[in-house]
RNA sequence: GGCGGCGUAGCUCAGCGGUAGAGCAGAGGAAUCAUAAUCCUUUGGUCGGGGGUUCAAAUCCCUCCGCCGCCA
């Protein structure tokens, strides 16, 4: 039986519908879509999810306003999330919508476990609660508002509630959430997050309400219709739903997934409660979850209100989807907040594409282009040189960048193939092939040679971050599908010499700086 | 208030016990194959303040100041 391939199963979170798509979404998906691509085409099994977050009292809410149904309003805005995959050219393999039937049978069909196995108990849940929260409050935290009303720290207006509501026995699992953290160090990136993962569960877990009565766009709990399942089943759920659990109980070989990948602000539901949840209900928690940072926007913070918003399509506009993709995971390190400046877009991606890597292969081929005949020259000898760059190429720079992609390091990966340009483009200066075609052309075809092989790993191991680019970069080398995949990154693969190219073209546009609009 | 992190060149950050580093920005030079891109050299820091441990501290300890995160 030959072995099966290696499986990796990477996930967005589920956005939620009542947002527009921004940097923030875009940025999350940016990371999962690199990573999902890169395992790809190093020979892994790859299912990639994203998708939305459709219930709760707000859609409603906001279907109401807009006149439709729930379920109208959904499918309107969700395809919002849709577009985006197509925009920012994202590779995910399914999209999920918590409004899909095979979601609500898994959230029901994992309640049930839960309930059966005695995790889940029903009670009454009191207190000050904010509706346009969606939120209790503590007295403590409540100040007097004008007329008397109580009001949240929100500025949202509160009122006493009781409800009936189920409760996720949360308390019982402390001693094993920490058990499993101390047996998994790398459960949680980065490392200080995960420090306060652990305090958190440290300090105590009480009982988590997992229903409500108060609306009722959710899924219903099985049961009891009076109830529907609160945000943390519900939209944690998808992780397994799209892998076919209570549908395929081997789950395609693709749980535990190997990432979820998600914004700090999420990361206490996805490392708390998920693992919590899945341990109560026999199931594996994932591997890792890795919580990254925010953007502001020029030294701001991204709001509505200063209208700084940036949309996907404002960032293709101005700096194309690859150079996007680019520069939001090369410019900060992965996990800190960034500060997206446009200035500083112009200036990296100018550095690094058009002049590093871009200028690198346009100087190259148009230079074979022009004096070889339209041929890649065939090598004689190699020298020192020839072998120390070829080393960097073929042995040093995919293995790097494979241990850095596994922690998420997206700036130490994208900087150790950049080492490479540079050593290329070094390279390129000492050898000198124009002073070479006056002396000696035999030895020029080689240096053009061993730099078309440089070019050639690199235009493949930059297509996860930059698919399209990498794409046009090899077609200038006319290489077949098949000799895309990493497994070319080797002397194997190398080029013969005689291959003819066709006349070579810029591939990484440079940017002009704009005038900064008043 | 409790716990944790950070403060290093103009900017972003690496180094975390043994003569202060990288990239970008700035300055000078070389080259002219290339998207006027590239390459080389170089200016620049009493490593937040103070105290301590050590033969030796950006690096360990204490304290103060300033930011930030998580929790209450």
């Amino acid at each position: 039986m030959p072995k099966s391939k290696d499986k990796y199963y990477v996930t967005t979170p589920i956005y939620y519908v009542n947002d527009k798509p921004h940097l923030g979404h875009t940025y999350t998906t940016i990371a999962c879509d690199v990573l999902a691509r890169f395992k790809r085409l190093d020979g892994y099994d790859v299912k990639f999810l994203t998708g939305t977050d459709e219930h709760g009292l707000k859609v409603k809410q906001s279907a109401e306003k807009a006149g439709i149904s729930p379920q109208e309003f959904t499918d309107q805005v969700s395809q919002n999330f849709r577009d985006l995959c197509g925009l920012m050219n994202f590779s995910n393999d399914d999209f999920i919508r918590t409004t899909e039937e095979r979601h609500i049978k898994a959230c029901q069909h994992l309640w049930k476990v839960l309930e059966e196995r005695g995790e889940i108990y029903l009670d009454k849940y009191a207190g000050w609660y904010a509706v346009r929260d969606e939120a209790y409050y503590q007295e403590d935290e409540l100040r007097e508002g004008p007329n008397g009303k109580k009001i949240a720290p929100s500025g949202a207006e509160v009122e006493w509630m009781e409800e009936e509501s189920y409760f996720f026995r949360l308390s019982a699992w402390q001693d094993k959430l920490l058990e499993f953290y101390e047996s998994h160090p790398d459960f949680c990136l980065p490392e200080t997050r995960f420090n306060e993962v652990k305090s958190f569960v440290r300090s105590g877990l009480k009982d988590l309400s997992v229903s409500r009565t108060t609306f009722d766009w959710g899924v219903p709990v099985p049961g009891n219709d009076k109830h529907v399942m609160y945000v943390w089943i519900d939209a944690l759920t998808n992780y397994i739903t799209a892998a076919g659990y209570g549908v395929d109980p081997e789950m395609g070989g693709y749980w535990p997934a190997d990432l979820h990948m998600v914004g700090k602000d999420i990361l206490r539901f996805h490392a708390v409660y998920w693992p919590a949840f899945l341990m109560a209900a026999g199931i594996q928690p994932p591997k890792r979850v890795f919580a990254h940072g925010w953007w502001l926007i020029e030294g701001e913070k991204m709001s509505k209100s200063i209208g700084n918003v940036i949309a996907p399509a404002d960032l293709i506009e101005r700096y194309g989807v690859d150079a996007t993709r680019y520069f939001v995971l090369r410019e900060v390190p992965f996990g800190n907040d960034g500060d997206f400046v446009h200035a500083n877009a112009v200036n990296r991606i100018n550095n690094d594409l058009a002049n590093g890597l871009g200028n690198l292969a346009q100087r190259t081929l148009s230079f074979i282009y022009k004096n070889c005949e339209g041929k890649i020259p065939a090598p004689a000898e190699l020298t020192a040189n020839d072998t120390a760059l070829l080393a960097k190429v073929y042995d040093e720079m995919l293995p790097t960048v494979r241990r850095e992609l596994d922690q998420q390091r997206f700036h130490k990966a994208l900087d150790a193939i950049w080492e490479v340009v540079n050593a290329a483009n070094v390279y390129i200066d000492i050898e000198a092939p124009w002073a070479l075609k006056k002396t000696d052309t035999v030895r020029m075809g080689t240096v053009l040679y061993v730099l078309c092989e440089a070019i050639r790993c690199l235009s493949i191991i930059v297509q996860p971050v930059m698919p399209k680019s990498g794409k046009a970069l090899l077609d200038l080398f006319v290489l077949p599908e098949e000799k895309r995949c990493f497994q070319s990154i080797s002397r194997d693969a190398a080029l013969k010499g005689g291959e003819e190219i066709p006349q070579p073209q810029g591939v990484f546009p440079r940017l002009q700086l704009e005038e900064k609009a008043a």
